[in-house]
DNA sequence: ATAATTTCCTATTAAAATTATAGGAAATAT
DNA sequence: ATATTTCCTATAATTTTAATAGGAAATTAT
């Protein structure tokens, strides 16, 4: 299961997609909004900018934003951001490998192995198709936002 | 990923299934084979038990054994058992259904939904056609069995 | 019967990960 | 200057996972 981490950032990137292009957006407001609690979000939205998704500003007027289009920020780099491994074994993650301490198998033989990188696959499939955009409500349209 | 508890599930499992009717197996005997400690395999067993994947029998001469050839018994069984929900989201898991408390849409029209329901419906095809048999070493074969 | 073996069961402890909070430094705008 | 806002490190609290302890109950063999 997705982390409370994982949850809010994608919360929080939904709300700072419906306003991309609209300026920078403190941290409170996400927060309360989104009732989020605030140190928590400010220690992700922090990771989040780390790993390029956003760009920030301090000061008066500062706050966060996307540094790309929805459409170009993806899911599976939110995940791994936040939980790490999307594969449910650590021999057959492809960002976050390492051999599974447990397994008495050598790995190319290993059966177990085999049927979690299939299920990898599949899962990585999904997932490497689906951007910021696809996670956010069609129906939400802000004020100022006139480009559809 | 899979915790700690599933890993050692499926491999106990897996040895099992290579001594399939072959009578009972002591629990210090998988322990040790497999190097897994004692006390936390006899739990595991027990909990597997309780889900009717295994039988047992006390006293001398006793062990668990498998209730069904390795054909039958499902991984996605074995996972939900052990770790709980396949699903990444409370709102999209069937066995373990759940409100999402920190999502603020209605769930009919949350997209974030849609997503994961997407990627609980590849993994589930996947993992629902996978049995124990499956994550079985092909080559092993024990004195025994003579039925191949 | 008695002893030996093995699972059953509940409770507890230990360790690790997750979920948060605190407090002040640094940067920016007005 | 002052107010605002992010940056950053540390730490506390809570929950989950991992593992251990100890004795009861069942079964088998002698």
């Amino acid at each position: 299961m997705l982390s409370n981490k994982a949850q809010y950032a994608i919360h929080a990137l939904t709300y700072l997609g419906e306003r991309y292009k609209q300026g920078h957006v403190p941290i409170n407001q996400i927060a309360e909004d989104r009732k989020i609690p605030y140190k928590f979000l400010e220690a992700i939205l922090l990771e989040l900018r780390k790993a390029g998704i956003l760009g920030s500003r301090t000061g008066k007027g500062g706050g966060y934003y996307l540094t790309k289009p929805p459409e170009e920020i993806m899911l599976v780099q939110i995940m791994r951001t936040m939980d790490g491994p999307i594969a449910l074994l650590p021999c057959v993650s492809k960002v976050f490998y390492e051999p599974c301490h447990i397994c008495p198998y050598p790995e190319p033989a290993c059966a177990i192995r085999q049927v979690f990188l299939e299920v990898r696959d599949v899962t990585l499939k999904v997932l490497e198709g689906k951007s910021l955009r696809d996670l956010m409500n069609k129906e939400v349209r802000f004020p100022t936002d006139f480009s559809i």
